[in-house]
DNA sequence: TGTGGCGCGTAAT
DNA sequence: ATTACGCGCCACA
């Protein structure tokens, strides 16, 4: 399913963004500035933008970017509270957790 | 650990 | 065309 059937795309930028975030697998993570290398994007926070207005939560899996160093970044528009709590939720359903708020096993994380 | 500046796409002015 | 803002990041102290 192709990222531009998606509705809620608003913008070409963002379709790139989705469609290199769906390239990461379950059970791993990716930096926002990883993430924005793959696509030619020097700017972490323009990849945080886009995933901002969260597309459909399975398809496009936002829950599995994270800060550079490590720590869980945000989810929804917050870097805290509730809705963080969701995406803390998802990452451990996939085997992904966090101690201390901190990535428990690095070696999950695509720098 | 804290602060400041940089990056660039988007929305608002 | 300009300004302002944002799920960040890096350098430097």
């Amino acid at each position: 399913m192709p990222i531009s059937h998606f509705q809620s795309v608003s913008s070409p930028f963002a379709a790139q963004v989705y469609t290199a975030l769906r390239k990461v697998p379950a059970g791993r993570v990716i930096t926002y500035a990883a993430l924005g290398r793959r696509i030619g994007c020097r700017s972490p926070r323009a990849i945080g933008q886009a995933l901002r207005a969260n597309p459909f939560a399975p398809q496009v899996p936002c829950h599995r970017v994270i800060a550079s160093d490590l720590t869980p970044g945000g989810f929804q528009g917050k870097t805290a509270g509730p809705a963080l709590a969701r995406k803390l939720r998802l990452l451990a359903s996939e085997g992904t957790h966090f101690e201390n708020n901190r990535l428990t096993d690095p070696r999950r994380a695509i720098r």
